[in-house]
RNA sequence: GGGAGUUUAGCUCAGUUGGUAGAGUACCUGCCUUACAAGCAGAGGGUCAUAGGUUCGAGUCCUAUAACUCCCACCA
């Protein structure tokens, strides 16, 4: 009935049939229970790696067994394409620069380049047996997004959640952006810590001052020492003089200036850090400004001007070395906030920008994150220890080009803020004007030529998921949503924002469970990137060469939430699983055909394997609720190698010879056969759709009438089993085994012919079993007597 | 410095509510058994990181410690 096994040709059979037949799509009429799961969007930046497939394969292992547990599964999927890495992503593959091209230009370029790398992308998940339904698909730039994100940004408007203010921001002097604290990176950069005079005001003492960014001088607004540094105090309230440039800054004090640090005094520029930032806020002290947004010297730096920042400290340094000014150089190696996409150390500039309140509510984020359901459990402390430290609002202009555009307008005789109207959302207002005047009656506006951070579109995927604003009623069934499968390493962005925002607009959760899966690591320490090409095995080769069943499988076996080495070592057992149960559902088929099942008196080892089966489904639906898919496969199979190795191997004697043992003894086998193969396949089927369809196609499909076996429902085989055929089954298999055992070790072939088995101690169901233990040991006559459990073995031979 | 995770067989990991230490893999031994040698059967292999404590009984609960990993903070 079935041959041999291609996955080459199976595979992409199926896919192809999957998509035609719809088997997994979403009916939005169907009375069931929705099951809902908010699929991360890929970012667009050229390469999908083996931990994208491993994250999406666990979140799919859930999606397959709720359709199966009769759930009404909504399984979107989207696609990330606006933003910064789709601008890198074009620059790099067209050779050009953003902001030498006109915005159409670029954009289009940008379009170009998306829709190739979503095709590609699509065509990889289809690949891998992702059963999302693509009629349900979005992505960030289509007219559809952009709109419900600028109706999100004008809901927090009117709801006084986001507003418009010059503050400080962190810029990337690199990407020439301002980011969100979000987007920072913590990295050990090797630095100079450089001891500098700053000559008293009207004496020859100088005051020693530690610094790693001399080429500030110029910024420099005061000098900081600790109120209880006796070493300084004759100082504060006197003037000191920066080197190289000569003007004068007063010593103050504060509490933030670490004794212990450098010298004890700071030198406060504006801005060098966050530090500098809180002093200028608490002291008001003036701001200057040595950088510019291109990160070059302003000509506040005098002779430096133009120069990049390190070329700038080089120079500088060179100079206060000629002018004796540098007292010692120490070499250190500090953290560094970074750009995480370029790993420029950031700046703060002060720039008028939006903002979405986040500092003033952060209590209620924590409850928010409390209410969903962290899987694991301790995921959720990554979440609140994050909320806990953010101490600024999110920053969501991005000064970019491709992205959902700020739908506002700035009145340019008042200054008043024009908001685009909803109902001409989406709007571009570099392309549009304001559908009415200014209320000072002006009608001449500025556009805002910024773009949304891609975060305050990703943030809202619920919604983009749940149609907001476009069907009110599937709004409310859908939200919030059942599921967010995501890796650890966007609880802080996406997992964030997406609670942030759906408690501003709606009040409510986004999701009811948030599943959490690990990184696949390159090695021990070492995560997979792109730049360093660590990765040993591409997507598309995992999947070519070990089969999407295969890498699926891989898939499974992780914790959740831990990260896993990659290793192809680990292919193996399922490269075996896969073989095996081809193997083994065509040996059980080939005594099915022509096969009407019908209940059948069964024999006790029929009704253990049925019962055992049972049992085991038990196990698995309990791990499964805990979205514990690694423990629930590892569940599985133990049950399948004990099928094939203890219950078939029993079972085949009677379905090869009827004329000994009798056509109900066949028929009995049969239907355990038939039953427990069917309903595994199933359970199998959420891990490896491609194999399982192909046996279901071959034969099940006639029986159920159900196109697909992944439109099939798990559930238990309905066969009453006496309370204790378990544990009698069990000791069976013990006999069995300890035959094994014996043959084994006399170094025996397991067919050779037990002359007398003396079962001793072993409970009366052994009797009733009896055909089915001399069958499978090759036992000629079996005695039995009382006593401790054992049994006694007699060879002819021997 | 703050938060979290991990530590069980050579390796990768299970171990539910406390009750005689488990699987796979590797190694070793045997078996061509009327599905599968990509198979089958079997053997050896563990002070459950360390030290205390609770308990009749601790891999499991409590307290400390150590090592490794991750997240956050740390830019003078």
């Amino acid at each position: 009935m079935l041959d041999k096994y291609n996955f080459r040709e199976s595979e992409p059979k199926w896919e192809k049939f999957w998509q035609e037949n719809n088997v997994n799509s979403f009916d939005k009429n169907s009375k069931k229970e929705i099951f809902s799961i908010d699929t991360p969007p890929p970012t667009v930046s050229g390469k999908i790696h083996i931990g994208h497939i491993f994250s999406y394969s666990q979140a799919d292992f859930v999606a397959r067994y709720k359709r199966m547990r009769g759930y009404n599964v909504l399984y979107p999927f989207g696609f990330d394409d606006n933003g910064l890495p789709t601008e890198r992503l074009v620059e790099k593959e067209y050779g050009v620069k953003a902001h030498e091209l006109s915005r159409e230009e670029f954009q289009e370029m940008c379009m170009n380049t998306v829709e190739k790398y979503e095709k590609e992308f699509k065509e990889l998940f289809i690949r891998d047996g992702i059963s999302a339904d693509w009629a349900h698909s979005y992505n960030t730039i289509s007219k559809r997004v952009q709109k419900l994100s600028q109706k999100s940004f004008l809901d927090l408007v009117k709801k006084g959640h986001a507003y418009y203010g010059e503050k400080p921001a962190i810029w990337c002097p690199e990407c020439q952006v301002s980011i969100a604290q979000a987007e920072l990176e913590s990295k050990d950069i090797a630095s100079t810590f450089n001891h500098i005079k700053f000559y008293i005001s009207g004496s020859k003492d100088y005051l020693e001052i530690a610094t790693t960014r001399p080429e500030l001088l110029s910024a420099c607004v005061c000098v900081f020492v600790n109120p209880d540094d006796k070493r300084y105090a004759h100082l504060v309230g006197k003037k000191v003089i920066v080197p190289l440039y000569d003007f004068e800054v007063p010593v103050l004090t504060d509490e933030k200036a670490d004794i212990e640090k450098g010298t004890g005094a700071v030198m406060c520029c504006t801005f060098g850090d966050e530090t500098d930032l809180y002093w200028q806020q608490k002291y008001n002290l003036p701001i200057k400004e040595a950088i510019s947004d291109g990160g070059r010297m302003t000509s506040l730096a005098g002779k430096y001007e133009g120069l990049k920042i390190k070329k700038a400290r080089e120079e500088i340094i060179a100079d206060l070395k000629l002018n004796d000014l540098l007292i010692s150089q120490e070499e250190i190696v500090h953290a560094v906030a970074t750009h995480e996409r370029c790993g420029t150390p950031m700046e703060i500039k002060i720039k008028k920008q939006w903002f979405i309140s986040l500092v003033d509510n952060k209590k209620l984020f924590l409850e928010n994150g409390e209410k969903i359901n962290w899987y694991p459990n301790f995921m959720y402390s990554r979440y609140s220890n994050w909320v806990d430290n953010v101490d600024r609002d999110w920053c969501v202009s991005r000064q970019r080009y491709f992205g959902v555009p700020i739908p506002v307008w700035y009145c340019s005789k008042c200054g008043k803020i024009i908001l685009a109207d909803e109902k001409d959302l989406p709007v571009n207002p570099l392309t549009t004007k304001p559908s009415k005047t200014c209320e000072c009656g002006s009608t001449d506006f500025i556009p805002e030529s910024d773009v949304f951070d891609t975060w305050q579109t990703s943030s809202i995927t619920p919604q983009i998921n749940a149609m907001w604003g476009e069907d009110d009623e599937m709004y409310k069934k859908i939200m919030p949503m059942s599921l967010r499968p995501n890796a650890h390493d966007i609880i802080r962005t996406w997992d964030f924002y997406t609670i942030a925002k759906s408690y501003y607009h709606s009040n409510c959760l986004p999701w009811k469970n948030v599943m959490v899966s690990g990184f696949v690591m390159a090695d021990k320490n070492e995560k997979i990137s792109k730049s360093k090409s660590n990765s040993k095995m591409s997507p598309e080769m995992l999947l070519n060469e070990k089969s999407a069943d295969v890498t699926r499988y891989w898939a499974s076996t992780g914790s959740l939430g831990r990260d896993i080495v990659f290793s192809e070592e680990e292919f193996k057992n399922g490269a075996k699983l896969v073989n095996k149960i081809w193997n083994a559902s065509k040996f059980v088929l080939s005594f099915l055909e022509n096969y009407e099942p019908k209940q059948t008196k069964l024999l006790p080892m029929d009704e253990w394997i049925i019962a055992k089966f049972n049992q085991m489904q038990k196990y698995f639906i309990d791990y499964f609720e805990k979205y514990e898919i690694g423990l629930a496969m590892a569940e599985l199979e133990r049950f399948f190698w004990n099928f094939c190795d203890n219950y078939i191997e029993i079972a085949k004697n009677r379905l090869y010879k009827p004329e000994i043992y009798g056509e109900s003894a066949k028929e009995s086998a049969q239907f355990a056969c038939f039953v427990v193969l069917k309903e595994m396949l199933k359970m199998f089927a959420i891990y490896l759709p491609h194999i399982t369809e192909e046996i279901y196609q071959n034969y099940f499909v006639r029986f159920e009438n159900i196109k697909s076996i992944h439109n099939t429902e798990i559930s238990a085989i309905a066969v009453k089993t006496p309370e204790e055929i378990i544990s009698n089954g069990d000791e069976v298999c013990d006999i069995v085994s300890k035959i094994r055992r014996y043959k084994s070790e006399n170094n025996l072939s397991l067919k050779e012919e037990i002359e007398l088995l003396t079962i001793q101690g072993y409970s009366n169901f052994v009797k009733r079993v009896e055909y089915d233990i001399k069958a499978v040991g090759n036992v000629k006559e079996i005695k039995y007597q009382d006593g401790d459990k054992n049994i006694d073995i007699k060879m002819l031979n021997k």
